[in-house]
RNA sequence: GGUGACGUAGCUCAGCUGGAUAGAGCACCAGAUUUCGGCUCUGGGGGUCGAGGGUUCGAAUCCUUCCGUCAUCGCCA
């Protein structure tokens, strides 16, 4: 357990002792109760808000509560000092003792000091990029794609057990215009003039497919019949799609678990067995929906079709899925795509859609509603646009072939582990820039180059110290035991680091990576204000000659510091620096 | 028209899910260092948290009504 969750302990345990002696009747929310660190200097190094907690359960006087909680907690050997302040935080001064078993624990845990076990194994399927097959990776694509790698690894790393799953979407109409479009492709390598209609897939891209068509079947495609060439251009090409697209996410450091293909669902007939199961729970029936309000359709025809009842789960209106020719509508095959998910017992179900899905997220509870036996936990987490700029302009990412901007382009340009830090620099529901400019610049102005720089930086000084035979130690067992004294950078950075358990945990829960970057940038900043303090004085120095157990105490600094940014960077996908570019 | 997200400093955004005097970076102003790494650090000004109402000891956060932006509401996935 770490340090600061070890001080949560003690303050709970004097709750509890409260809450017997008063005779509580109904259970109060430990979780309410945190330990955090207060934006104020004189507010303490932690404060809790328990009193005020357990006031409003006993309805007293939280200022009563807080006097009675803080005298139990003075015997502690880790606090020092405890005041009661504002409405009733006590707010926690910490002594030094505590800062060496940080620092014990952190470099004894090592790459898994901030590891939890919350998870506790519980099953998760997240489903992230879910690009269809008919064309590489966008940026969109891409920002989905890092952010579910990210809470993968994230999960993870909180005891959970993640399936990462991409759904091929390879059974659509679109498939069907990614076909004809090939073969166009192919009969125009094989020498014909084309000319491509409207509906048809634009880019360069499908030309080597259409080549490799050729060296398998040489001109021999143009002699079959519609269905039967069709259909060899139809899993000829997905599977050469699906390997551009693996390739490009391989090469920004993703791998999926499963490939879950919606043609093979399709023919398992598996829409078919959960449409009548949910018909056999009454929640399918034919009817008319009403044409949207604020829009106009100049085509629209009031038609019976069937529906899926999903007001019966708070969706607002009920949702097609049957189009009027008789075939599917893309929501049936996501239907029984989810029923799915749910028969593979699941107990954790996400999926990361673009924001342009969002209006299809209550018809997705409601499914999850429709077909859930357990208690499961959905949630859809929106990932919105990315704009590319470059020389201070956006670059239009049209579906015209000119514009299309391919990711191994982009990764000519920056490498993969910056566009995972940068594609995670916002809160996933807002749109973001990304500028290109700004992220090859060697200054804190760009984030990535910051952190990286604090990680190198340290690095060097252990070269350095290396070199004067000072590192690395044989161990550091007794560190704990050391009582050393700091001084207030030194206090700063060993408070930001005993952070990072709650930022993981915090991260996890709430399904938000973004935090972690923002904890690295504080986190490099931080360590770079040390730094830069040890040229305004000798003692500041990591490497002070002629003090051997000073060297030792700002190392072990250090070095607690590097695992907390490679294990930041770890979740992120990212190899830290060890020297700068 | 319905639904959802968003609206916080000049700009880009955090804000630990109800806590203390609302934070960071950029930009601007003033300084320090250039030695372990090109760089970085320190300080300063700057706010009606879109607007009104409500809930309570306490609201940027929860509820409600407006305003604005975006997405979405049937054959595109």
């Amino acid at each position: 357990m770490d340090i600061v969750n070890i001080l949560r302990d003690k303050i709970l345990n004097s709750v509890n002792q409260l809450v017997d002696e008063r005779n509580l009747k109904q259970p109060i929310n430990m979780n309410n109760i945190v330990v955090e660190r207060p934006k104020k200097q004189h507010q303490g190094d932690y404060s809790t808000n328990a009193a005020m907690v357990l006031g409003k359960a006993l309805s007293s006087n939280p200022r009563d509560l807080g006097e009675i909680i803080s005298l139990r907690l003075r015997d502690s050997e880790l606090i020092s000092n405890i005041s009661l302040d504002g409405p009733g935080f006590l707010n926690i001064t910490i002594s030094p003792k505590f800062w060496d078993r940080l620092i014990y624990e952190i470099n004894s845990s090592n790459n898994r000091y901030g590891e939890e076990s919350f998870g506790g194994g519980k099953k998760v399927n997240l489903e992230y990029v879910s690009a269809n097959p008919t064309g590489p990776l966008h940026l969109g694509h891409v920002r989905g794609a890092v952010f579910g790698d990210v809470l993968s690894r994230l999960l993870e790393f909180v005891g959970f057990k993640v399936t990462r799953e991409y759904y091929v979407n390879d059974g659509g109409t679109q498939i069907g215009i990614l076909v004809r479009t090939i073969y166009l492709r192919y009969l125009e390598k094989l020498g014909e003039v084309i000319e491509f209609p409207d509906e048809s897939y634009p880019g360069d891209y499908l030309i080597p497919i259409a080549e490799k068509l050729i060296d398998k079947y040489g001109n021999k495609l143009k002699n079959l019949s519609e269905v039967e060439r069709d259909n060899i251009i139809r899993s000829f090409s997905i599977e050469h799609m699906m390997e551009i697209i693996k390739a490009d996410l391989k090469s920004l450091n993703i791998e999926m678990d499963n490939f879950f293909s919606e043609q093979a669902m399709i023919d398992s007939n598996a829409i078919d067995k959960s449409i009548s199961a949910l018909k056999d729970k009454g929640l399918i029936y034919t009817g008319i929906i009403d044409a949207p309000k604020g829009k106009i359709y100049a085509d629209w025809k009031a038609r019976e079709q069937l529906l899926f009842k999903s007001t019966e789960f708070d969706d607002d209106i009920d949702r097609p899925i049957k189009k009027s020719d008789g075939s599917w509508t893309y929501f049936a095959p996501d239907l029984a795509y989810h029923a799915d998910k749910l028969n593979r017992g699941f107990d954790v179900v996400i999926d990361v859609l673009g924001a342009d899905h969002s209006g299809y997220v209550s018809r997705l509870k409601a499914v999850i509603n429709a077909f859930a036996e357990k208690n499961v936990e959905f949630e859809v987490k929106l990932v919105q646009l990315v704009k590319l700029i470059k020389n201070k302009k956006v670059l239009k990412m049209s579906k015209r072939a000119g514009d299309y901007i391919l990711i191994q382009d982009l990764l000519k340009e920056v490498s993969s582990d910056v566009i995972r830090f940068v594609m995670l620099s916002r809160n996933n529901d807002i749109p973001l820039d990304f500028d290109i400019d700004l992220m090859l610049s060697k200054s804190k102005d760009n984030p990535v180059f910051y952190v990286n720089y604090a990680h190198a930086r340290i690095v060097s000084v252990f070269k350095r110290a290396e070199e004067l035979n000072i590192w690395p130690l044989s161990k550091i067992e007794n560190f704990e035991k050391k009582n050393y004294t700091y001084m207030d950078s030194e206090l700063a950075l060993l408070k930001k680091l005993s952070e990072w358990p709650n930022v993981v945990k915090q991260s996890a829960r709430y399904h938000e990576p973004h935090r972690i970057v923002y904890y690295l940038s504080e986190l490099a900043s931080s360590f770079h204000s040390l730094y830069q303090s040890s040229t305004d004085s000798i003692p500041y120095r990591f490497i002070v000659e002629g003090s051997k157990e000073l060297c030792i105490k700002r190392l072990v600094l250090a070095k607690s510091t590097q695992i907390v940014i490679k294990n930041g960077l770890s979740i992120l996908g990212i190899v830290p620096l060890d020297e700068m570019y």
